[in-house]
RNA sequence: AGCGGGGUAGAGCAGCCUGGAGUGCUCGCCGGGCUCAUAACCCGGAGGUCGCAGGUUCAAAUCCUGCCCCCGCUACCA
C-alpha cells in the first residue's frame, strides 16, 4: 500500500518425531498424513484472508536441496562434526525417545508422570537418565541406554559474531534480554541429528539418520522463496545473500532461541545474509487461560469459522490487541463482543455507513470540492494519517487501528456538531459541505483499515468509486462531483458468541 | 531454583529508558443530548494508596534494594 513490493513466504512445518508417532496412531504413512494437514491449513489462510504469496511445505525438493547444500557448506567450513552419545532406547517401539517422549518421576520433588527434561510441579530441570522409574511415553516400557554417532553443529563458533549481531540489529528489548542469558551462559554446541525412525530429509551418507526438524525448518522459509521465484521469475539467491530485499520473519515466543541464535548462525556458517529484522509476538490465551481442550477452550480457526463465521471479526480482534511486545494476547468473549460491536462496527464503521447512506439520500451520491483537513475540528488527522503508518510499519498495529478508531471518532464528532440533517433543510449547501468533509475522512479510514479487513473496506471503498488501495491517497480530497454508488451495510454485529 | 516478561480505575492497555501534580487511550458504568446512522452517534461525570516495603531526590508510576503474586523459558518436544 505504501507502494513497496513484498514477498510473504511461509510453509507447512512438516518433519519431527511427534508427526512420526501421531501418523503412525492415526494408521498413515507421514506424508500423506502431513499433506492432509497442509491442504487444511491453506484452506485456513485463505478462508481468514491471509494473502501469502507462496505457501510451501518443508517436505519439498527445494528445501531437501538447500538443507543439504548448508550442511555440506557448513561441514567444509569445518562447523559440523559427530560425537557418541547416549540416549534411551525403547526395545519394544525400536526407537530412541526424545526427552519429551520418556515420563517418570521427578527426583527432586517426587512427583510422578513428568516428562524427561522438566517437572512441571517444582520446576526442577534434568536429563531422563536422572528420572526416577523412567517409562517410554509410548508404550509404557523400562527403556535402555544405548550409545549412538551424532552430527553436531558448532553453534559455539558464533558467540561473539551473534552478540554483535544482537547489539547492532533493532530488535525487541524484551528479546534481546531475554537472549543475553543464553550468550553470557556460553553456547553449547547443537545436535542436528536424529535416528530413525524419524520423519525428516536423510542426512548425506548415513543409512538411518536424519536432520533434526530445527534443521531444516527455518531452511524453509529460503526454499518457499526459491519455490516461489521458480513460478515468478526472480532469483532467491539474490533475496537470501544480496541486499536487494530486506528479510522479516514473524514468530511466536516459544521458537525465540530458534530464531534468534540457530538460525543466524546457520545462515553465517554457510554464506547467507541474516534477517534485518524479527518479529516476536506472545501466546493467545482463552478466557485468561491457555488454551486447553480438558476446559473446552482449545479453539481452532476452523472452529471460529463455524461457530462465529466472519472471519474478520477475528482479524480485527488480533490487530485490536497486538502491539510490538511479546504480551501474550487475551481472547474473551466479552472482549471480543466490545471491540467488535462498539469500537469497529459502532464507531469506526457506523460512521463510514452514516456518512454514505447521508449522502446517497440528500444528494444523489455527490460531492462537492472542499479543501479537506483544513478547519479547526480536522487539525489533528493529517498526524494521525501519519501515526496511523508509523505504527504500522513499526509492527505496533493496536497503536494503528487505535489511531483509526480516534480519527471515526473526530468524525463522528464532527457530523453531531454541524448537524447536516438540520443544515439539510436550512443551508443544503453548508450540509453538502459537511458531507463532503466527512466522506474524506471515511475514504482514509477505509484505506487505512483494509489491511486489517479487507473485505469490508473493499465494500465500502468499491462503493466510494475508489479503484485504487493505495495510502498515498489518504489525506488527498475527492474531486468535485465524485459520486458513490448505492450504500449497503457494510458489517453487522455479533449477537453473540458461543466459541467456547 | 535460575533467567526473561508483567503487576497502573470494574476490564484491557499506554506512560517508565531520558524523574516534575495520576497524565492518557479503549471498553464498561452513571447523567444529559441528538435522531442522519446498524438501540448506532455526541457532550459531561464518577471511579486509581501506579503489587508491597524501604532507599536516593526539592520531587518517584518512572531510578536503586528487598519481598510477594501472575505468565513464559531453561537448550535432543516442536
Amino acid at each position: 500500500m505504501v507502494g513497496k513490493r513484498v514477498i510473504y513466504v511461509c510453509a507447512t512445518d512438516a518433519h519431527g518425531t511427534p508427526i512420526e508417532i501421531n501418523a503412525r496412531k492415526a494408521g498413515k504413512d507421514p506424508l500423506s498424513f502431513v499433506m492432509e494437514n497442509h491442504e487444511k491449513f491453506k484452506k485456513v489462510l485463505d478462508e481468514f484472508m491471509i494473502s501469502v504469496d507462496n505457501y510451501h511445505i518443508t517436505h519439498s525438493d527445494e528445501n531437501e536441496k538447500i538443507a543439504v547444500e548448508m550442511f555440506e557448506n557448513a561441514r567444509e567450513k569445518g562447523y559440523i562434526y559427530t560425537k557418541e552419545v547416549e540416549l534411551l532406547y525403547c526395545e519394544k517401539c525400536e526407537r530412541f525417545l526424545p526427552d519429551r517422549y520418556v515420563k517418570g518421576t521427578c527426583p527432586k520433588c517426587g512427583a510422578e508422570d513428568q516428562y524427561g527434561d522438566v517437572c512441571e510441579k517444582c520446576g526442577a530441570t534434568y536429563t531422563p537418565f536422572n528420572l526416577k522409574n523412567p517409562r517410554c511415553a509410548i508404550c509404557g516400557s523400562m527403556p535402555v541406554v544405548k550409545k549412538s554417532k551424532h552430527y553436531f553443529f558448532k553453534l559455539s563458533a558464533f558467540e561473539e559474531k551473534l552478540k554483535h549481531w544482537m547489539e547492532e540489529a533493532p530488535l525487541q528489548e524484551e528479546v534481546k534480554n531475554y537472549i543475553k542469558e543464553w550468550l553470557e551462559k556460553g553456547l553449547e554446541d547443537w545436535c542436528i541429528s536424529r535416528d530413525g525412525p524419524y520423519f525428516g530429509f536423510k542426512i548425506p551418507e548415513e543409512e538411518n539418520k536424519y536432520f533434526y526438524v530445527w534443521w531444516d525448518a527455518p531452511i524453509g522459509y529460503i526454499a518457499s522463496t526459491a519455490n516461489y521465484c521458480k513460478k515468478a521469475g526472480c532469483d532467491w539467491k539474490k533475496i537470501w545473500k544480496g541486499e536487494s530485499h530486506s528479510i522479516v520473519h514473524v514468530i511466536g515466543k516459544d521458537i525465540i532461541y530458534f530464531h534468534y541464535l540457530f538460525w543466524p548462525a546457520m545462515l553465517m556458517a554457510s554464506g547467507f545474509r541474516l534477517p534485518d529484522y524479527l518479529h516476536t509476538h506472545g501466546f493467545l490465551t482463552v478466557e485468561g487461560e491457555k488454551m486447553s481442550k480438558s476446559r473446552g477452550t482449545f479453539i481452532t480457526a476452523k472452529d471460529y469459522l463455524e461457530k462465529v463465521g466472519n472471519p474478520e471479526y477475528l482479524r480485527f480482534y488480533f490487530a485490536y490487541h497486538t502491539s510490538n511486545n511479546i504480551t501474550d494476547i487475551d481472547l474473551s468473549r466479552e472482549a471480543f463482543m466490545a471491540a467488535i460491536n462498539n469500537v469497529l462496527v459502532g464507531n469506526m464503521i457506523n460512521f463510514v455507513y452514516r456518512v454514505l447512506s447521508f449522502l446517497h439520500k440528500n444528494f444523489e451520491g455527490k460531492t462537492i470540492g472542499v479543501e479537506t483537513y483544513e478547519q479547526e475540528e480536522f487539525r489533528e488527522v493529517m498526524g494521525l494519517i501519519e501515526k496511523a503508518r508509523e505504527s504500522y510499519e513499526k509492527w505496533n498495529i493496536k497503536g494503528a487501528v487505535e489511531t483509526i478508531d480516534k480519527l471515526a471518532s473526530i468524525g463522528n464528532s464532527y457530523f453531531q456538531q454541524h448537524e447536516p440533517w438540520k443544515l439539510v433543510k436550512e443551508d443544503k449547501k453548508m450540509a453538502h459541505k459537511v458531507l463532503s468533509h466527512s466522506l474524506n475522512l471515511a475514504k482514509d479510514i477505509c484505506l487505512m483499515l483494509y489491511p486489517v479487513i479487507p473485505h469490508t473496506c473493499g465494500k465500502a471503498l468499491d462503493i466510494m468509486n475508489i479503484n485504487e488501495i493505495s495510502w498515498k491517497l489518504c489525506g488527498r480530497k475527492l474531486e468535485e462531483g465524485h459520486e458513490i454508488k448505492r450504500p449497503e451495510i457494510l458489517l453487522r454485529k455479533i449477537e453473540k458468541v458461543e466459541l467456547f
